[in-house]
DNA sequence: GTGAAAGCGCTAACAG
DNA sequence: CTGTTAGCGCTTTCAC
């Protein structure tokens, strides 16, 4: 068995408790004491057994983050600034990936919760309504993060996804181009902004949106290349030639592109491609991906600020919205090279 | 506060125990008994509290992962088939993220142990000294992940590196190259396993490895691709020109290529090039990229099955040394296209 | 088959 | 400033 707080307090004669507050650094014990309490600490690399602190005074200074899939940059990236931002505060981090299965999700959260984290950050898999029953019976500070759920009326974290749909758009706009279809996600909150967006700058440049032109599809986080590549070969298939794509990620932008490619057309000449998400290689690819940039890490240090403000009673507006500004990352596939 | 053990039992009228060891599969209780407890279980969604029961009963039926960072797709698929197979077999994970900072992995590691996993992960960014100093104070089971050391005694699960090695080095030699070079990882045994596989081909070819043609670059996991173009100006700039090299990853394989393109060659016509790790987009780069490819969800379903024998007891092999094969993936950065 | 008693290692609340 | 007393919610042990 590992050293105990009470096997301290024995080597030095004095009670468990003096040591326990001079670990967790509570002014009422005398200086020398202090000393002498973490120079033995020290000596035998001590460690406060979490669980029963935890167990003991109902507090982790923990917080877990679900999110759908860590092998989304995505989230990988976001769980870092998340992490970075916490660890500053004084706080702990314990992820969990839901393997985009709603019924993991819903375990993975019980068992954060039977673990005692003291708040829960939310990336959610699964569909609203589910996500609002899960969110309902949470009984802790809780943050979504990435996909907003308006509705349940907690705190958010995330892109302005239409923000990033009209950026994206005007971008190919500004470029000329006016007829532009849009690969859209479907379920969640991030697909439809985006969409919004999308429509929105299409309307404001005085075009009418076409549903022809608008394809929703699901699973574009782990399929995107495929699910792209298909959908780019409908919009192919259409009696009149689109001049440019707005695609949901980068994932299913690269797979629209290479189904442009295959249709022995180029890009951006003949069909320029914007993706989202700008990922770490969007620079290597076969055609470098123009791309609207995330502030992933950013975003996770804002969710590290926001939770701990909630923890800490200190945020007044309990269902804070902050949505960070996307940014436009213009390369060849929409700029010729 | 949730609702605990001893309210279902006070709400059926039978003691706290009884209830714990249905909850626990223990066999020693009626089976009528047995119905009435599940049945209140599941009606209230009692959650048993895992902080009181790890700290009662000294296990908690979780195993830790520490990795150097989660934005290697590398690790996060590793993680991701370790969970699977850790779920199947009744464990949970937490996992833990070292950043690349070895001082945050000891941090990690005694907060993960503080947290009462019952085995320990461990894929270390520690210089070697420095880890077996760690792995020396870790009471629990701990298997090496991907980086192997040796002089630990600890079991490990990884890739057969200086297979890789081999691997790729025979591909340049059966594709007719000889004037093969090598961008070689330093630091972890990933490295220098690969370079001594590289070494072995070209010897056992019949080759005399030629030290100007290797150069031993550290952090190529997170800045690859810039020290990869790096490494690959200094070979152009050798007297004698290349006709290929591997590369130790694939992040450090696409710095390569960009910087053979830029001096106007041609790949793989003038070099070809091979990397390591065979990422998600490899096939969508400037050039589809030949790699090596780890099995990596199966290198973390065996981590699994490892972890779980070793906490049962019925691994003798104390020191078990799982080495998954690689596999060669050739694309047109070595066959052209 | 069932349960009473005794902790696991720590902290909260209060007393000195 | 220091320590005593009582738990946190669960499991273990061992009687019945």
């Amino acid at each position: 068995m590992a050293i105990r707080l009470k096997d301290i307090a024995a080597d030095l004669g004095i009670s468990a408790v003096t040591v326990s507050k001079v670990l967790r650094g509570k002014p009422d014990v005398g200086e020398e004491t202090r000393q002498r309490v973490w120079e033995r600490v020290r000596a035998v690399n001590y460690q406060p057994n979490l669980l029963a602190r935890g167990l003991a005074s109902g507090k982790s200074q923990t917080v877990g983050l679900i999110v759908p899939d860590l092998l989304h940059t995505f989230f990988a990236e976001f769980a870092k600034g998340l992490k970075a931002g916490l660890r500053k505060r004084g706080y702990q981090l314990i992820l969990a990936s839901a393997e985009e299965e709603p019924q993991l999700e819903r375990e993975e959260i019980d068992t954060l919760l039977a673990r005692g984290v003291d708040a829960l950050l939310l990336a959610t898999c699964q569909p609203e309504e589910d996500a609002l029953a899960s969110l309902a019976a949470i009984q802790v500070p809780c943050v979504l993060v990435d996909r907003a759920i308006p509705a349940s009326g907690r705190p958010f974290v995330g892109t302005d996804d239409s923000a990033a749909g009209r950026l994206a758009t005007e971008h190919l706009l500004s470029l000329g181009r006016r007829r532009i279809a849009h690969i859209a996600g479907e379920g969640f909150s991030t697909g439809l902004d985006r969409l919004q967006g999308y429509r929105h700058a299409l309307t404001t440049a005085g075009i009418e949106p076409r549903s022809e032109w608008v394809v929703c599809r699901s699973r574009l986080e782990e399929a995107g290349d495929r699910i792209g590549e298909a959908a780019m070969a409908e919009f192919l298939a259409l009696p009149e030639r689109l001049d440019a794509v707005f695609c949901y990620n980068d994932l299913s932008a690269i797979g629209a592109i290479r189904a442009v490619l295959a249709a022995g057309l180029r890009v951006p000449e003949d069909i320029a491609i914007v993706g989202c998400g700008n990922l770490r290689l969007a620079d290597y690819m076969r055609v470098p991906l123009t791309s609207i940039d995330q502030s992933t890490g950013e975003q996770g240090e804002w969710a590290a600020k926001l939770t701990v403000l909630l923890l800490a009673g200190k945020e007044k507006n309990l269902d804070r919205q902050v949505r960070l500004a996307p940014k436009l990352v213009p390369r060849s596939s929409t700029q010729g090279s």
